[in-house]
DNA sequence: CCCGGTTACGCTTGTCGTAAAGATT
DNA sequence: AATCTTTACGACAAGCGTAACCGGG
C-alpha cells in the first residue's frame, strides 16, 4: 500500500483510463499497469474492472480511504515544511463563501493578502496542505458549540463569530410575513441544497429528529448572490446568516426560531504560526462574537 | 514518506532507541538508521536528536500526523480485506466502559460474542482496523446530537441510547441534598478527570463558555467502580450517566440540570456488515432512546 | 572501553521504460 | 483494424544486511 500506488489508483479511477492516468502522472502506461497489479496483488482483490475501466466494490471501498489518506500525507509534509520555511510574505486566506463577513472585511485591508473563496469542504484541506496560510470556515452549530469539521490534520481552531440564522423566502410565501419560523414547520417545503455556497442541509438535519430538510434543487457553486436569486425566484428555500438574507435585495428574510442554531465562523490555522499570519490570526480570533 | 519509514520513525521515537526499534520491527540497527536518514533527507529536516534519542520539534510535529496516518492505512487494508473475508463466526464487540449499559446486557446473551472493554479513544480504531467487529462508544452530547468521534475511517454510526447525566458527590457535599445541579455552580469544584472510564471533561467544556471543569485528580483505567469509589471518598466530582451514579452504592447522585447534555451511546460498524455482526447490529441500533 | 548510531559495500529485490503480445470493440 | 491493457525483458536504483567506523559516557 505504497502511497504512490494509491495515487495511481485514484488517478486511474477518476480518469477511467490507465493511459490517461499515466499521462497525468508522468509515467508510462506500463508502469501504471504494474502499479495497479501490485496493489491488487498486495490486497489480494481485484480493484478495477478493465474495459471499461472502473472501480470494483473493493475498489470503491479503497477509494473512500485513499482520498483522506493522501490528504493527510500531504498535510504532514506541508506541516513539517512550514516549521523550517520562512514566514510567507504574502498571506493567502482561504474562506468558504459565507465566512466572508463584516468582521473579515474590516480587518482585511492589510498589504499582501490574497482572499481565496473555496467550497466549504475544501477549506480545511487547503490550510492543512499548505496551499493557504489561514482558513475561515462557516457552518451551522448549536450556540457556542464548535463546528464539525473533517479532521484532515491537527489544526488550530478558534471561534470568530456567531450570527443568527434566517430563511430566505420568496415574496409571496405564506410565511413571508411571520416574525420568525421554525424549521419543522418548513419540513415539507422545497429547499435548495447548496453545500458549497449556502448552509449544508445535512448538518442542520442532524439537530432535528428527521433526516433534515429534503432538497429539491441543488446548486453547486460559491456565488451567494446567485443562490439568493434562486431562492427569491421561488425555486426553493435557503438557510442563510440573517444579515446575508436581509441584504439579498429580493425575497424575504425570516429569522429562524427553532432549532436553536447559529451561523458560526471559525478560524483555522496550522501549528507553527509565525509572522504576518500569526498577526492576522490574532486580530481575527480575539473577540468571538457571543 | 513511505509508511515503512514512518512506522520506523514512530517506533524509534516511542522506544527512544534505534536498536530497540530495530528489534521490535525485525530490522537491523543499520536499516533503522537508514530509514531515519531517508526520512530526514526527504523532509530536509532533522527529526530526531541522537544521544539521547528523542524527537526534535519537527519530529514532534510529524509524530502528530504519523499516528492517525498509519491508523487510516491499517483501516483501509482491513476494510477491503473484510469485503472478501467470510463473516466471522465469533463476534468481537469493543465498548467503552460506560457504553456497557442495560440495553447491551439485554441483547448480549448470544452465542460466541466476546466483549472487549477499551478506553473510549481506542474503540473507533479497534473497529476500523478490524480488531473488533462492532463498537459501542459513549460520551456527552447535546440531546439527539451525534457524538464527536475522531474520523479514523468511514464507519457507520447509529444512535443506541441517550440517558440523563448526574454528578456523583460525596455524602457530605453541600449540594448533596439538591434535586439537581448546574455545572457552572460546580465550576470551582475539584473534578476527577477519567477520560477512559468516565466522561471526558474536555468534551463537556466545549458546551460551556469556559474551558470546562478543571481536573484535580486524573484516573487512568477503565474500571467504573473504582472511579465511583474515588468520587464517594471525596477525591473529586465525577460526571456519570444517572443510572450508573445512582447505582454506585456510595456517594450521592444529583442529576445535571444545565447545560443540556445527555449521555449518548452510539454503535460503530464497518462498511460491509454481514452475518451475525449485521444481525447484532440490527438488534442494537433499532430503537435509539429518545 | 563499551554501547550505540553511522558509514561503506555487496547483494538482492523492486521499479521503470521499451517493445512485443493479447484482448476487446 | 484500432485502441488500450498486459507481459517480457533489460537497465538502473533502492533497500537490507554484514562489517568496519566513530563518537560520547
Amino acid at each position: 500500500m505504497d502511497p504512490h500506488l494509491l495515487r495511481t489508483f485514484v488517478a486511474v479511477s477518476r480518469l477511467g483510463s490507465f493511459s490517461a492516468a499515466a499521462r497525468e502522472l508522468g509515467y508510462t502506461q506500463s508502469a501504471v499497469s504494474q502499479h495497479i497489479a501490485a496493489l491488487e496483488a498486495d490486497l489480494r482483490t481485484g480493484l478495477l474492472t478493465r474495459r471499461p475501466v472502473g472501480p470494483t466494490p473493493a475498489g470503491v471501498r479503497l477509494l473512500e480511504h485513499a482520498g483522506p489518506l493522501l490528504l493527510r500525507l500531504d498535510a504532514a509534509r506541508a506541516d513539517v515544511a512550514r516549521l523550517a520555511a520562512a514566514p510567507p510574505d504574502t498571506l493567502v486566506l482561504a474562506a468558504s463563501p459565507l465566512a466572508v463577513g463584516p468582521r473579515l472585511l474590516e480587518v482585511l485591508p492589510a498589504a499582501g493578502v490574497t482572499l481565496r473563496v473555496l467550497p466549504r469542504a475544501e477549506v480545511p484541506a487547503a490550510v492543512a496542505t499548505g496551499g493557504c496560510d489561514l482558513g475561515l470556515v462557516d457552518g451551522p452549530a448549536a450556540p457556542s458549540d464548535p463546528l464539525r469539521l473533517p479532521d484532515v490534520a491537527p489544526l488550530g481552531v478558534a471561534g470568530v463569530a456567531e450570527e443568527e440564522l434566517a430563511v430566505l423566502l420568496p415574496a409571496g410565501h405564506p410565511f413571508a410575513r411571520r416574525a420568525s419560523v421554525r424549521l419543522e414547520d418548513l419540513a415539507d417545503a422545497r429547499w435548495i441544497d447548496a453545500p458549497d455556497a449556502g448552509m449544508p442541509l445535512s448538518g442542520v438535519g442532524g439537530a432535528l429528529r428527521s433526516a433534515g430538510p429534503r432538497p429539491s434543487l441543488r446548486y453547486e457553486g460559491t456565488d451567494v448572490r446567485a443562490l439568493c436569486a434562486l431562492a427569491a425566484a421561488g425555486h426553493g428555500l435557503v438557510l442563510l446568516p440573517r444579515r446575508v438574507a436581509e441584504a439579498a435585495g429580493a425575497g424575504v428574510a425570516v429569522p429562524l426560531a427553532a432549532p436553536r442554531l447559529v451561523h458560526r465562523t471559525e478560524l483555522l490555522f496550522p501549528g507553527g504560526l509565525t509572522g504576518a499570519a500569526a498577526a492576522l490570526a490574532a486580530v481575527l480570533r480575539d473577540p468571538p462574537g457571543a
